[in-house]
DNA sequence: GGTGATATGTTATAATATATCATTTCTTGA
DNA sequence: TCAAGAAATGATATATTATAACATATCACC
């Protein structure tokens, strides 16, 4: 067994330096431009590994005196999520920060419904499964949504 | 190739009625009372093989001169949700008829984007894929939202 | 430095969902 | 049968999530 989630006394530090690192480094390739806005936008997702809804966003950016208005976050939102350096948890309208944006995300996400972190995985036997039924069905995909919402292996044994 | 969309001249009304039928035996089983509101919204949502959102019943239901408003749809899809007679398609914010409303739906939702339609299946290979990939990571299932997007058999092939 | 493209600001509003309390309808058992 | 409690619906208000439309600012490039 090996646990997705971080551990808890993790060098969280380094999760947000390594996510904004791997974030210029995408928007560079990509020539997008990482804005101060979508930068900042970017941090505060990657403040925790929960998933954080649009006005939570909103609420932080506030409060740090800016005057700032949904379509900005949406904005970056969008941005960020095109670019796939963010996820957008359906079944939670909420975002989070993915860890692996270089791989091509069919992934899927853990969501835990007590500790309310949120972690990816690629799993290949879920995706081949999932192409599998797809095909059986002559049904051409174009994108899946796999969200699993249970507890993580911390909440389970704490 | 068993296509799971319905084929394009197919009796609908068998299907409404089928879906009636099936519900009635739920509530009946789960001694659960099937209202007048409950069954109108339900045969609303089977009047296509689409997802539908909430405010398109309401918009339904007022348009048939009904003083209705929103919680009432939502607790009528409260409740049909809860049985398992109509699901929450999370990508859409919108509901759709169960066709198998008796197995235990850790089901798959298959969206088509170009006809609307939506279709399930309970794919042993996905369920069975999903669990090993949790189990590796030590998380403890709860529920699960498998939603795929692409194109049906009928709208890749017309 | 001027110009077009990109990003953000600003205002308004659309779309989705729930909280709360009042009223009606149903169930059930004295 | 009908009174009491439970369940469902009505009604009002509001919370939450998201986008449209147009103005302004910033950036990239010549
Ligand atoms: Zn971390
Ligand atoms: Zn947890
Ligand atoms: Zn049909
Ligand atoms: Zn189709």
């Amino acid at each position: 067994m090996t646990d997705l989630f971080p551990k808890k006394g993790h060098d969280h530090d380094r999760c947000i330096d390594s996510a904004i690192a791997q974030a210029e480094k995408v928007c560079e390739a990509e020539n997008a431009r990482f804005t101060d806005m979508r930068r900042k936008v970017f941090s505060l997702i990657w403040q925790s590994h929960k998933a954080v809804t649009a006005y939570e966003l909103l609420d932080a950016l506030q409060a740090e005196g800016q005057r700032v208005q949904p379509p900005t976050v949406y904005r970056a939102l969008e941005f960020l999520t095109d670019l796939g350096l963010v996820h957008r948890i359906e079944s939670l309208n909420a975002y989070f920060g993915c860890d692996q944006p270089d791989c091509d995300h069919l992934g899927q996400y853990f969501i835990c419904t007590r500790c309310g972190r949120v972690a990816e995985t690629v799993d290949e036997d879920v995706s081949i499964a999932v192409r599998k039924a797809a095909k059986q069905v002559g049904f051409k995909i174009e994108a899946t949504t796999v969200e699993i919402k249970g507890l993580c292996h911390d909440c389970t044994t704490h």
